[in-house]
RNA sequence: GCCGAGGUGGUGAAAUGGUAGACACGCUUGCCUUAGGAGCAAGUACCGCAAGGUAUGCAGGUUCAAGUCCUGUCCUCGGCACCA
């Protein structure tokens, strides 16, 4: 018999599929429906990488399994089209980013094909492509309709090598996510999207719907995943309360969590940007000045990098406690953020670690006021910062921490002095950027109308083609004449149209929708396609859109929800990520490092089915894992010995070996599809190799055993299982067969080994007939040579036993 | 600092509280040959001649029995971070 020829074979089954149209969702079904979806990928030049094939190989197995198992499954897979780099590629080059995003979808397309993905082609969609886009603007204007977009002024963060304004998302910790050079802070006409409107729970149509925060309880994601989002969203209780200003009609409002604290507080501190700062009368109002101009000019990265503390009292200025109406001084100081709470704080420089340090620096009061119940000591120099006793506290004295806030929340709302409060971390969405190669907001600027939404039957509004990308490091679009000027649609005046196009994560945010009902012109999706369809049963892809695109998906999954336009409030029921494959010096594979691996060489030397199936067993889905390319040849033996395995079929024979191989063919069977169904393939194909390694030992194969083999692996190796399947002259195609069932009664096994220990350590091993009882076990254990030596002269004290497995003879 | 996930052979890794290291790579020895990115057989945690003992980051604990459960501790990776 021929060696397998993968070369030949994996094509010729690429294209039967593609022929016969295998993949394709069915529209109408009597079928229960799966959704599984992968994470659509940014059409780069460089191709597909390995994590690519890890994560489109599991969603394959896992769509090919349930087919298999009489599911109706969609499967779609499109392009995450837009976004920076095709831009700056054309303005280097004057290539237009249509070009080049038609060129890389072609080459993805070509090696997603090459590899025997399971798609259903016919739902592919590409988010710039404007009958796509028409629809991620007509959602801009629902949310637009409905108050959940906005324009606003705001300090941005603007990336100056990038030209444009990025989410706060995409700018964590000073640094531009795409480019790596710092962002600046500037005051700019920005459009949000509300989503710090969907944190917490609300009514909608009478009816309770979960927020971002209470909705990840209710899917099946990675707790990592949903600690981040947490994290993300920072939500922390505490109160908000009034400081009057002394000779002054204001009042600094501070947040606080730590009410309990409010004795210990000796002084209060404004950020740079708190509006009180130039309402005030200040006596030294020039070094404020100077104050002010130096904490703005310093870069987030500077700010959060200083360690020392600084500020400036405002001399003149004074605030009172509003519980012991005795009056503080007032700082301004840049530890304090602007943009979170109230820009104010309360200082307790006994219990808070950067008021202490400030304190010491400025030679200001510490009144302790928290004592430790668990006696453990105050490191010098340090702050108590844990919940306590409180002491120094008047009527407070003696209560604990968390008794104390809620005492003191309630005397401030009774006295007018203050409220409880929720803060966030989390801020609006900035959707807006200054770039051309993304989708246009449908917006006019009307002189006598103002802020005029494009009408429907003018969608989408396209990009212009014919711009010219030279090398200017400006987007095209700002000198784009015939794009700009526009007639307003309510008074028919001259009017400017918006040249600001959408963050690419808003095309990603509605995608999976899309999907549902992909060729509809008529609307985004139609209600019947979407309650087909509609959550996404399994989405796998990377861990590091653990917060942006993940969030933003929930975030518009709700806004649509409370639109009346889905029905249901989570968008990805489970949720897996797929870990890093490294280079294999066990650093990330970089150009840089030169360590990356090519799919298609490996596949053009192995095949795609050992490729698909090396990247199962290097290890669990979700780990990092570094790759070698010699582990590979284990895989491809593997095939070949199952492929070979033919050459032992003996037509005549009813099965293959006695009830010991037909109870370990049954068991496999069981454990393969509950390993696919849970995303452990590592330990399936070791099933399966375990499986083949007995089967090797028979002289003789039966037909039947033979099939169940390529059964369960056509969703692992498809070409193979095909091949092996026209082995045996089986109907058609082995992707439409059937997922075999396991015989349970196949599984009982006839003989075990047990287990014999004395005292609790393993002295003996015996092999006996299944079911035996404890004392016909103890009979034959007490007869062992070996066991009798370990017992002798000892007072047995106990019997553990458990059947068919182990027995522990405990002695003393 | 806070949150999350982990620490098991030379390597990738297995293990519903029940023989730790399955499966695979690599390596050693042998066989075979249509010299092929072959195939087959045996072996491969550590100490010991053996009997046996020791081993899942470290220290304790629970249990007849712990990689697995509990307490503490160290380290690695990921996310957030002057968030009051």
């Amino acid at each position: 018999m021929a060696k397998y020829n993968f070369k030949e074979s994996e094509p010729r089954w690429q294209k039967f599929w593609q022929e016969q149209n295998l993949f394709q969702a069915e529209q109408t079904s009597t079928k229960p429906k799966k959704y599984i979806l992968d994470m659509f990928p940014y059409p780069s030049g460089d191709g597909l990488h390995m994590g690519h094939v890890e994560s489109y190989t599991a969603t394959d197995i896992y769509s090919r399994y349930w087919r298999m198992k009489g599911f109706n499954v969609l499967h779609p897979q499109g392009w995450d089209a837009f976004g920076l780099p095709a831009e700056n590629y054309a303005i280097k080059t004057g290539v237009h980013p249509s070009e080049t995003t038609k060129k890389a979808i072609e080459n993805f397309t070509r090696q997603i094909n090459s590899l025997g993905f399971s798609y259903d082609w016919s739902r592919e969609l590409n988010t710039s492509d404007p009958s796509y886009y028409k629809w991620t603007q007509w959602l801009f204007l629902q949310l637009y309709a409905a108050g959940l977009a906005y324009k606003k002024k705001a300090k941005v963060n603007w990336c100056d090598s990038c030209q444009t304004v990025l989410a706060n998302e995409q700018a964590e910790g000073g640094v531009c996510d795409r480019c790596g050079s710092m962002v600046v802070q500037k005051d700019l006409e920005q459009w949000f999207f509300k989503i710090s409107d969907f944190i917490e729970d609300q009514m909608v149509a009478g009816k309770t719907v979960k927020g971002l925060l209470s909705g990840l309880e209710t899917v099946d994601w990675p707790e990592s995943t949903k600690a981040a989002q947490r994290n993300w969203i920072g939500r922390s209780e505490g109160v908000e309360m009034d400081f009057t200003v002394d000779n002054s009609d204001q009042k600094i409002v501070v947040f606080t969590t730590r009410v309990d604290t409010i004795f210990g507080c000796t002084y209060v501190v404004l950020a740079p940007e708190h509006p009180l700062v130039s309402k005030l009368q200040i006596e030294n109002s020039t070094e404020v000045a100077e104050y002010l101009a130096t904490a703005k000019s310093k870069t987030e990265l500077e700010r959060m990098e200083t360690k020392e503390k600084t500020g400036v009292l405002l001399q003149g200025v004074t605030a009172r406690n509003p519980f012991t109406g005795v009056a503080v001084p007032v700082f301004v100081a840049d530890y304090v953020l602007g943009g979170y709470g109230t820009g104010a704080v309360m200082a307790v420089p006994a219990h808070d670690q950067r008021d202490y340090e400030f304190a010491v620096k400025y030679d200001l009061p510490i009144v302790e006021v928290i004592t430790s119940e668990k006696n453990i000591a105050v490191e010098a120099g340090q702050a108590f910062t844990d919940d306590g006793k409180l002491i120094n506290s008047e009527l407070y004295n003696g209560l604990h921490s968390a008794e104390a806030r809620q005492k003191m929340a309630t005397w401030l709302a009774d006295n007018q002095k203050g409220r409880i409060k929720v803060n966030y971390k989390l801020r609006d969405w900035l959707i807006s950027r200054q770039r051309y190669w993304g989708a246009p907001i449908p917006i006019i600027y009307c002189e006598f109308c103002g802020v005029v939404p494009v009408p429907e039957k003018d969608l989408p509004v396209t990009l212009p083609t014919d711009v010219d990308f030279k090398p200017t490091g400006e987007s095209p679009l700002v000198n784009s004449e015939a794009f700009h000027t526009v007639i307003c649609p309510l008074c028919g005046a001259p009017a400017r149209r918006e040249s600001d196009t959408m963050d690419t994560f808003v095309c990603s945010s509605w995608y999976y929708l899309r999907y549902a009902d992909s060729e509809n012109a008529e609307v985004f999706a139609s209600p019947e396609a979407l309650k087909q369809w509609l959550p996404v049963d399994v989405y796998l892809g990377g861990a590091e859109h653990s917060v942006l695109h993940l969030l933003y998906a929930r975030f518009f999954t709700k806004a649509l929800q409370k639109l009346g336009l889905v029905e249901f409030n989570e968008p990805f029921l489970m949720l897996r990520h797929q870990g890093i494959i490294l280079g294999s010096d066990g650093n990330k594979m970089s150009k840089s490092k030169g360590n990356v691996v090519n799919p298609d060489e490996i596949a053009k030397v192995y095949g795609a089915d050992a490729l698909r199936l090396y990247e199962m067993f290097m290890g669990p889905l979700e780990d990092m894992k570094p790759w070698n390319t010699n582990g590979i040849v284990g895989i491809s033996r593997f095939l070949d010995r199952m492929y070979r395995l033919a050459e032992k079929i003996d037509a005549k024979l009813t099965q293959t070996g006695g009830a010991k191989v037909q109870s370990l063919l049954h068991k496999t069977i069981k454990k393969v599809g509950e390993d696919i169904e849970q995303f452990k393939f590592n330990t399936a194909i070791s099933a399966l190799m375990i499986l083949l390694n007995e089967l090797e030992k028979e002289p003789v194969i039966a037909t039947n055993d033979y099939r169940f083999l390529a059964l369960m692996l056509s969703p692992l190796a498809p070409h193979l299982a095909e091949e092996m399947w026209q082995i045996l002259a089986g109907e058609g195609s082995v992707t439409q067969a059937t997922w075999p069932m396991a015989d349970t009664a196949a599984m009982q096994d006839v003989e075990v080994t047990m287990v014999v220990q004395v005292g609790g350590k393993v002295r003996q091993t015996i092999t006996v007939a299944a079911g035996l009882d404890q004392n016909a076990i103890m009979a034959i254990v007490m007869a062992d040579e070996v066991v009798k030596k370990w017992v002798e002269g000892k007072e047995m004290v106990k019997i553990v036993f458990v059947p068919d497995k182990l027995i522990n003879i405990v002695v003393k």
